[in-house]
DNA sequence: AATTAGCACTCTGGGCACATGAGTGCTACC
DNA sequence: GGTAGCACTCATGTGCCCAGAGTGCTAATT
């Protein structure tokens, strides 16, 4: 049914109206690919591959155009590994390279993502959840305010004020910090959180109001809203990938409302270096009828978060896959060391 | 030469064109307005403010639409103050009220912005150079790592690693602190340098080194960035306001290159409370040749950073400039508790 | 002197017919 | 199974025309 020479008309079909954004017709397929057959042919082939649901035609009497399917299969089956220009990998090389905070990193590495692919660049700040605590520090700032900072595996900062029940003393809050970094050394935070719970009992009587309002605060960062933060660079290459404009504008409205990409990215986990892709309407979202989504997770050593990048359907796919994973491992690698 | 009549039919033509998008022409402008002469004597009012450059004909046998200075003319001179409804007053309330951090503040304000003028918010975070600081505190990590946390006026909060060359010990660490605060408690950020450069001399000669490496680091702090960001908000009003294509690719570009609204908005800088505008051409800014920037500054007390709203240069200004005062001075209140 | 009425003129935009050409599906043939 | 030929379909571009909106000018009116 689907035999070789079918298969690689879907890819020179992929491929070329990729490039051209024209529907592609029989004799230009024959003409720009080795097919060594007839359009005549050729035109059978895509009745076939019509008849299968891989390509459709915009109106009678036009080229072939991939559908989701169509794509899906080139991506699963027909695609072969681009490999990264050297130009590639010396932006990347450049833009990540030098000793940098997370800010710095991410706010790069969404950028190199951007202009390598000329698409709308996403990256998801690790989640505080999964991420592991390096260390705890409890500043008293006045007799019953203090500051509690929190540092990550993945280079984050967290802070967070505490107004006190009642003051804390600086002996009590010396204990009150080593417990802290002793019960969130190991465990993601996550984990960790059963443990925080019995904190209190081990403190006299009368501080233990402010240890507790201190754990409660510990607890709240994760919730804060900060910490499932996205960052976006490139979104003005939208208007030059999509030709209309009505096509581009819920496209617009999907990214200011992270929800949505949050939503996807995180469901579309895969394992670090790993790149997993949503065409079309496998995004299942309104609005994202006509997009596509190429992401990989990427952490030290586990998956933290993700990244990925945003565009038509009609895109680059092997281009894209390229660049994401390249990205998503030269991350990881930063943040392991 | 521009007697009352004339300006009328200026302002007629801006609050039509505003709300229409057609260029309006002097019939329609007689039977919406109270001006009580003939179609024909305004064709040649119109004449006149034609010559005096204040409105044009996309060609000839099209209604007028104003020009740059057209609308210049009428912020200035016509419009009337649009009081907010009880809606929008009620809107910023809920969505700025409750005990939130700075990050969430901005966030809510930003899109309180959008949302209320349909335009594109821009926020600009307080700089760190003008704000003044509240606390400095110095965390040691290991013997010769350490972190720099400083605490602002606005409720920011700013970290950063440091490397020593030599271990600082418990007691000269408590001692730095303790000048540091002293040394900047007082005059703003950049006021406060030129003392911490002489802050080393205090110290035993086998610190200094050490000494040195938290100022610097201090000193850094400020360039780091991050400290000039821009939030943004309702980039997809763009798509609602723009008409064609084409004209807003460039607009989109712009707001990614927050380079350029920075310098925009800093140089806009108005009295807290005050708003500036810059219409079309006058942004000096290719791309921005048909887009306006409503702006004020905000602040606790003194003015420390902007915000505003960036759209066509047909927009509605009264109805803008009222929202982008009421978010500052709100803003500002909240800043100063 | 300012306003108005009347009129000729200009330009855009939509509708329509027509030719063009790319691309197809089908049938007959190798 | 592959190929050649052919009739058919449609989107696109072009030229044309017409209606409508709006102007500028001139002459009349107040």
């Amino acid at each position: 049914m689907l035999d070789d020479r079918r298969l690689a008309v879907l890819r020179a079909i992929v491929e070329d109206y990729v490039s051209t954004g024209e529907p592609v017709g029989s004799r230009g397929l024959v003409e720009r690919h080795q097919l060594s057959v007839s359009p005549a042919t050729i035109r059978n082939d895509m009745a076939v591959l019509e008849e299968a649901g891989l390509i459709a035609q915009p109106h009678t009497s036009a080229g072939r155009v991939p559908t989701d399917a169509g794509y899906r299969l080139f991506v699963d089956q027909l695609a072969t590994v681009k490999p990264l220009s050297s130009a590639e990998r010396r932006a990347i090389h450049t833009l990540l390279d030098g000793p940098l905070d997370l800010d710095q990193i991410v706010g790069r590495a969404v950028r190199a993502l951007a202009q390598l692919t000329h698409k709308v660049a996403v990256i998801q700040y690790p989640s505080l959840r999964v991420t592991r605590v390096r260390h705890i520090e409890l500043i008293e700032l006045a007799p019953a305010r203090c500051l509690l900072v929190m540092i990550t595996d993945a280079g984050r900062v967290e802070q967070s004020f505490i107004e006190l029940p009642i003051p804390l003393g600086a002996d009590t809050a010396a204990v009150l910090r080593a417990r802290l970094n002793q019960a969130t050394a190991g465990p993601t935070l996550e984990e960790a959180f059963g443990e925080l719970d019995n904190l209190w009992r081990s403190f006299a009587e009368d501080v233990r109001p402010a240890v507790r309002a201190v754990v409660d605060a510990l607890k709240r960062i994760p919730k804060a809203g900060y910490q499932e933060r996205l960052v976006m660079a490139g979104t003005s290459n939208l208007a030059r990938a999509s030709a209309d404009f009505s096509s581009f504008m819920p496209v617009l409205e999907a990214i200011e409302e992270q929800v949505v990409l949050l939503k996807l990215l995180t469901e579309m986990t895969a394992d670090s270096g790993e790149v997993a892709i949503l065409i079309g309407r496998e995004t299942t979202q309104a609005g994202l009828e006509e997009t596509s989504l190429v992401a990989a997770g990427y952490g030290p050593g586990r998956v933290v978060a993700n990244l990925g990048v945003l565009g038509p359907t009609r895109m680059d796919y092997p281009g894209s896959i390229a660049v994401v994973r390249a990205i998503a491992l030269y991350l990881s690698r930063i943040l392991a060391a």
